[in-house]
DNA sequence: GATGAAGATTAGTCTAGACAAATAAAAAAG
DNA sequence: CTTTTTTATTTGTCTAGACTAATCTTCATC
């Protein structure tokens, strides 16, 4: 009786959805998943799936666990676009290093205006992507899919551009970036060692060796001679 | 036994520490005027004043009426500076008309890092002045005193030059600033009818006839040939 | 099909901060 | 001085959201 008309969902529940959409993978997301991400515990995220279902934001399935209504995931996209645009934000404006701005646009993205977000989006000129290559959701929630896969799946001898690039350690995405793994990067499976373990990845030119389990965050579009899978 | 470390005061602590700095008048300030100033009721204005006082952050006065301790008037200057630089970043680099920041600003001055506040510092150079002409505090909490007079106040006659304007009214501000009314600004107090009711002001050469009423958030430096008051 | 380990849920607390209603204390007015 | 009015405080609720401990389900395995 209270919402309805601003349709704010308090900052939590756009916490919710937000899980709810990164860690959508066709299957509905069980309970302990969300908790792990959101660093909470297994009861507080019942609790709060009961309401974001008796509000339908999400719709719950076997065990628990929940998908996002269409209405769930435009509130998701909303939160997502927020994030986004600030990140880009931060980076190309102000000059962060985008290895650290994920936790000051965690914290911003519920609290700035439409009337703000809309003058930072204009003032970039309506970026596609943010730092981490990720696209931008439009005004309208509309966010174009596109394939990616990991950068370890990348056959030894073919090439392809980094698209994305996510990792909570900072000081990794650091090191990656001084190399120049940077989203639009070109690179080249160079071999593979220890069956899959180590892999000697070549960026821009330079050769660089990384276990693979480091290279989780990183996803690459595969190059014309179309390897399928 | 959580505080301590991080010196974070909570949302609300910050809009109680700044209320008390921005009703400060030399004498303690009252419950009621706290609650009116926040928009909250007067027992919750007790309430808070208690925990503030146990935390020291404020000294409590006949009639529970309030005045900040030093490090209270440190967490506030803290705040205040937050918000006129954010006033400045709204105004000057998003674009946004300087009648309508404030309600942002009162959102983001809780919420953006120090990281994220000093780089809107630097990016601005370092302003001295938030768009309604309010001096900004430094990092140390060091704010110049300066000694205004309401325009209101102004002789017939008399020259000044605008230093603050602030007026929770929107679409007055628009008014005035149209008119020329903005920091820095010279005027003239050309008449005054009705016992002080109605003023003639001379702004930047023109003309303007207003209730002095609506004045008072405008506030000047007279010129050399000192009157005082 | 019984059983032990995961995983989810219930029940009951806690926190910060706000509120209204009732009461108390001070100031102002007679 | 007494009464009235204004202010402040006490008491008891409410909300959102989190937590722990205890319990209940479901799945996997023997």
């Amino acid at each position: 009786m209270k919402r309805a008309a601003a349709s704010a969902l308090t900052r939590s529940r756009q916490d919710y959805v937000k899980a709810l959409f990164d860690l959508d993978s066709g299957e509905p997301v069980s309970v302990s998943a969300i908790a792990r991400h959101l660093e909470v515990s297994p009861p507080s995220v019942t609790n709060m799936l009961a309401r974001l279902e008796a509000e339908k934001l999400v719709a719950l399935h076997h065990r628990g666990a929940a998908r996002l209504t269409h209405e769930g995931e435009r509130e998701a996209l909303r939160v997502v676009r927020r994030h986004r645009i600030l990140e880009a934000f931060l980076v190309r404006v102000l000059g962060l290093d985008s290895s650290v701005v994920h936790e000051d646009a965690e914290v911003l993205e519920h609290h700035v205006s439409d009337r703000v977000l809309d003058a930072i989006d204009r003032l970039m000129e309506h970026p596609s992507e943010d730092p981490h290559g990720h696209l931008i959701p439009d005004r309208f929630g509309r966010l174009p899919r596109r394939v990616l896969i990991p950068l370890a799946d990348l056959p030894v001898g073919r090439r392809a551009v980094v698209r994305e690039i996510h990792d909570r350690n900072a000081r990794r995405m650091q090191r990656w970036q001084r190399a120049g793994l940077i989203p639009g990067a070109q690179v080249r499976m160079h071999a593979v060692h220890d069956d899959g373990e180590v892999l000697e990845v070549e960026v821009q030119g330079q050769r660089m060796v990384t276990g693979s389990g480091t290279l989780e965050g990183v996803f690459i579009e595969a190059l014309n001679p179309g390897a399928r899978k």
